[in-house]
RNA sequence: GCGGGUGUAGCUUAGUGGUAAAGCCCCAGCCUUCCAAGCUGGUUACGUGGGUUCGACUCCCAUCACCCGCUCCA
């Protein structure tokens, strides 16, 4: 069986196969960074294809985004960022060890402070926490604090290259804003009607105190996000739904089961906006901390969408105020929010609400690496030890090689002509040097399910052997009927 | 950010204050009619920058990156 158990098994396998590669390695790296390689990005494409084929176009419920990562300010005032996306941090004196200051317990009463997820950076400030009682978790000194030092999470650019007139703007930390902010311009345009999702794939961006773990932790991440509007009331039931579909994703794509599970989060550790939240947790055979977080499916209310109300109240002032985002607070809410601009009127029961969310977020690079570590296998074959990686066949980076036997009696023609064939339909490539079985052996490394040879008897009746890369058997095909079987056995 | 560790070829490892080795991989050729065979030849490395020294991959300092632990985190 497989004996990665190290994280070093992982990114050495990575780099060997050309999956993944350190940022800017020739420059000695950089931080949290990491670069896939053709195979890599073959495998990431594979799996965003798959969550889009799964989240979007095969149900009639779901239908697609693509936003721009730089959004107008007012949204991250209005989701809350701006504000809360930052950590309040202190330093224990004697230990040296850092704690969330909303963590730290009292001497006395032993109880933290109520669970606030993030902080006001601001408001922390002005408040000048008091830890003078507060316990070090680490070595249990009392009141040995430095200052409370915050750490924004959003990173910071500017927009526009006059330095006089340009603006701060920041990276998303998340690609749901974007759609709660057209959810509107997708209901005026698309005739979807609730309960509908909006899905959406790409790169976000945050400054996490700590990265580290390879890819589990970077700064800039991909995400594949789906906004499931519905009826309030209606929103436990769709929350399961999406629980149990986003589950079988994985394991229909090949992940065993006994590697995932959920984890539900305690009522004390959701978000500020969350009702419910669980996550889809991946064991990684290596060190501690096993289980790893892929997915998170949360119930996000109406929290988004009632933001964005106030937010849209708010843009007056924030002209006024010429941008300066510092001087102004988000307008309260209408009295009469529920019949707000980004509000859902339903025609049959003729009422007015504003939508529930439940939300699956998925890191698509955190995924792909699941995929990859679950797909690594090694057994044993007539004494050598043969490594492949079982990819699921959607995921697999490339879906058929093709070789000729030996390079004689024009094989290498005919081998040529049949991948030329297979490839307007299939990821396929073409092999001549060496053994044969080295060249098999290649391919199950780079997981490739199925291997074609052109070989003696081809020249004969025009058929060539097929080659399963988990079983090793071999059948023959006419090559007339290769597409087909192909567009069969790899259900494309 | 703290503590500990690591950094030599694509990978895994040797090694020395004085010309840097090996296996695997890879490339070229020969040979090969189905699972990493063999033969010949070949490419590629001391993370980066300083310092000490006649001379540094080796010693010292700094820096970068990664790993483990703490901390943190969807």
């Amino acid at each position: 069986m497989a004996r990665i158990t190290k994280l070093d098994d992982i990114v050495s396998l990575c780099k060997r196969r050309g999956f993944i590669f350190q940022s800017s390695e020739i420059y000695g790296g950089l931080a949290s960074c990491y670069d896939y390689g053709p195979l890599g990005v073959e495998l990431k494409n594979n799996v965003k294809k798959a969550w889009w084929k799964s989240v979007v176009q095969t149900r009639d419920d779901v239908v697609g985004l693509d936003c721009s990562i730089l959004m107008h300010p007012l949204v991250w005032k209005a989701s809350g960022h701006a504000d809360k996306f930052a950590d309040l941090i202190a330093e224990c004196k004697k230990c040296n060890t850092r704690t969330r200051v909303d963590h730290l317990q009292e001497k006395e009463t032993e109880h933290a402070d109520e669970h606030t997820e993030h902080v006001s950076i601001d408001a922390a400030q002005a408040k000048g926490y008091d830890l003078s009682n507060k316990l070090c978790p680490n070595c249990g000194v009392v009141g040995q604090f430095t200052e409370p030092m915050p750490f924004k999470l959003m990173f910071e650019t500017q927009m526009g290259a006059n330095v006089d007139d340009s603006m701060t703007m920041h990276l998303r930390p998340e690609t749901a804003q974007g759609i709660f902010a057209n959810f509107r311009n997708v209901l005026d345009t698309t005739r979807v009607k609730i309960p509908f999702g909006i899905a959406q794939i790409g790169k976000s961006f945050r400054n996490e105190v700590t990265t580290k773990a390879f890819i589990f932790r970077t700064r800039e991440f991909e995400q594949a996000e789906l906004e499931f509007f519905c009826e309030p009331g209606t929103d436990e039931q769709w929350y399961e739904h999406w629980k149990e579909a986003r589950f079988n994703w994985y394991t229909d794509l090949g992940i065993k089961k006994e590697n995932l599970h959920f984890r539900d989060h305690d009522p004390d550790e959701l978000a500020h906006y969350a009702k419910a939240c669980v996550d889809v947790e991946y064991k990684f055979p290596f060190g501690s901390g096993d289980w790893q977080e892929l997915e998170g499916i949360a119930n996000r209310t109406d929290f988004d969408l009632r933001q964005h109300q106030r937010g849209m109240r708010t843009l007056n002032k924030w002209y006024e105020r010429k941008g300066d985002m510092t001087s102004i607070e988000l307008s309260d809410e209408a009295e009469e929010y529920q019949k707000g601009p980004l509000s859902y009127f339903d025609d049959e029961k003729k009422q007015r609400y504003v939508p529930y969310v439940i939300e699956p977020s998925a890191g698509i690079d955190r995924s792909a690496l699941a995929f990859l570590v679950d797909a690594y296998d090694e057994e044993e074959v007539r004494g050598e030890t043969r490594n492949l990686l079982r990819f699921h066949h959607a995921l697999a980076p490339v879906k058929v090689a093709v070789f000729p036997l030996v390079r004689k009696e024009g094989m290498p023609d005919i081998a040529r002509n049949i991948c030329n064939d297979l490839k307007k339909y299939f990821h396929c490539f073409y092999d001549e040097k060496g053994a044969v079985g080295r060249r098999y052996r290649r391919q199950d490394e780079a997981g490739t399910p199925f291997c074609v040879t052109v070989d003696g008897q081809t020249l004969e009746d025009n058929t060539v052997t097929v080659r399963d890369r988990d079983s090793m058997e071999q059948i023959r095909v006419s090559t007339g009927q290769l597409v087909n079987h192909f567009r069969d056995t790899l259900d494309m």
